[in-house]
DNA sequence: CACTTGCTTGAAGCGCGCTTGAACTCCAAA
DNA sequence: TTTGGAGTTCAAGCGCGCTTCAAGCAAGTG
């Protein structure tokens, strides 16, 4: 049989084989064939790897990966399903981009000031909240 | 004595009193000043924590506002040295920035593909990788 | 047979900015 | 007096995506 171990699959991926059990605890692969107690995988599992490591890389988290995944055996397409999911998505990275901006304005607040000490700069604060 | 209690200093500054007695473990303020073993604040305090704040928001990390107020009582000006921290931490943001905006590029692929399945995803992110 | 290698499970650890809990002290009001 | 509220310290908990550890089992090799 040209099953993989769970050490095979994992090297050939490039994830450590806790990865890969974590992944099944966690619903995000379905249970692999068990041999003599051992996991046993076959290349379809590959699928499901690349898929999980685009969500990891596009930055969903495990829960929202594993609603993705789940609903794999439902009536309508993944990739229908995987819209609402990524759009939602997106305007988190939006608010996200929003507060990276707002650190930068605060930083180079901080770079303008020639600050003399702490009380200088908290007056300055105080001002700039009010 | 108009000296504060820790509780009236967090209820005026909007924080939990545990906030400031972490903040007094980690170094970031000054030792309050004890009778009958409670801390008693005085007006200068606020300085401490509105410079704490500000760096939170701004994206710094305890160590490293540790470092930026620890400084406080060397010759050169905080605004001189609290610069370069702040340079660096501008790159580290923009680093950010960077990932943020490859993660949007990946969701606007699962976006536009209208993936019939899980195989013909992986397909695609193979071809992409290669 | 022993030995090695890779696998199994469940539980605990990581970093970080606090929060929460347990067990205690101190002071003021009823 | 007793009760309550606020303070103290130290230790543990949180979330999350795994990793690591402990203790043991299965299969192949000498």
């Amino acid at each position: 049989m040209s099953d993989l171990s769970i050490g095979q699959v994992a090297q050939r991926f490039g994830v450590r084989t806790s990865a890969i059990r974590y992944y099944e605890s966690e619903g995000l692969i379905p249970k692999a064939m068990r041999r003599a107690g051992r996991r046993f995988y076959e290349a379809g599992i590959f699928d499901h790897l690349i898929f999980i490591r685009f969500a990891l890389r596009a930055g969903f988290h495990i829960g929202e990966i594993r609603t993705m995944v789940r609903g794999l055996s439902s009536a309508t397409k993944p990739g229908e399903r995987w819209r609402a999911v990524a759009d939602k998505k997106l305007e988190e990275l939006d608010r996200q981009m929003a507060e990276l901006q707002a650190k930068k304005r605060l930083l180079q607040q901080l770079v303008k000031c020639h600050c003399p000490d702490l009380a200088h700069f908290a007056r300055m604060q105080r001002k700039a909240e009010a």
